[in-house]
DNA sequence: CTGAATACGGACCGATCCAGTCGGATATAA
DNA sequence: TTATATCCGACTGGATCGGTCCGTATTCAG
């Protein structure tokens, strides 16, 4: 599958949604629900959890919410995805702690490893800037933002 | 997380080992699970899944087992993952059927899938061959095997 | 001061998925 | 004919995930 999270799915939208709210002073977790549809409860800790790792700042109180902690631009979606879903593993056996006691058979796990490092460089190169940009379906003839150069 | 399942990573690993042994007519699921120490049930479904889509060769009866259908340089990492995995999305809402249901919402996964579109091609470029070459974790000055050029 | 709105955080639950096992059927070589 | 294989469906236990509920703390407005 390789694929990440609905929360981090959530956060992601939750950002750009805030990048492109530049001029509000703090939007709530309900607000952002709301406008997606999406589970406020969930969304709130989402949120929450972005902001324990520095991405957003909160404000509790009526009136109150989040805003972005920094320029859109300087957030990764690279960031986002490891605030919420933790460290980004492409091999399975790589828990953290245990390096994977298969007797030497993880010869595998050094070519994945730089796999790994490729796809963490693309999710580093997105800002959050680019997704809220990106809302305007227009042109097909779009300048390179990024260029990843993979060596095995 | 973003990880690929165990199965993925046993698939992997087997298609490895009937690549650096070119000379035996045929390997068992039990020889390359004993070699590797991983359970010999699960790795032969693996196997009948990769013979499935063509990936390998199998032969029943004795001193049968399973061989490469290909040239190990043309069967790429993708394929076998694909084969196992099933089809690779990083967005966690299109699940093949659905488009994702949330409102004009998921503006976020049109960037997201040219991540994806590049996580593919980096797999793509990455020959079961390749794998068993580096074994020998000798040098660190090796040539550029894959260009991969990110647009957004 | 009181109350509404909001962020915070833990506990909990149902569904899904994954790793691994079991049992049996079929094929093939010695 | 028997041992060794692939093949294939069903099952289970555990982990994870999406989502909910409830209680607490904080801040603003009246």
């Amino acid at each position: 599958m390789l694929k990440l999270t609905k929360k981090a799915d959530y956060g992601l939208m939750a950002l750009k949604y805030l990048a492109e709210h530049p001029e509000t002073p703090a939007l709530s977790a309900k607000d952002v629900a709301d406008a997606y549809g999406i589970p406020a409860q969930l969304l709130a800790k989402v949120l929450q959890r972005l902001t324990k790792t520095g991405l957003l700042r909160s404000h509790a109180g009526m009136n109150g919410g989040y805003e972005l902690a920094r320029d859109a631009r300087q957030i990764s979606a690279f960031e986002v995805i490891h605030a919420i879903d933790g460290p980004l593993f492409i091999t399975s056996c790589t828990k953290g702690t245990k390096p994977c006691e298969l007797t030497p058979s993880c010869t595998i796990k050094e070519p994945l490893a730089r796999v790994n490092e490729t796809i963490a460089g693309v999710l580093k190169s997105i800002s959050i800037q680019d997704l809220a940009e990106h809302e305007h379906p227009t042109g097909r003839s779009r300048e390179t933002h990024g260029l990843v150069v993979l060596t095995l």
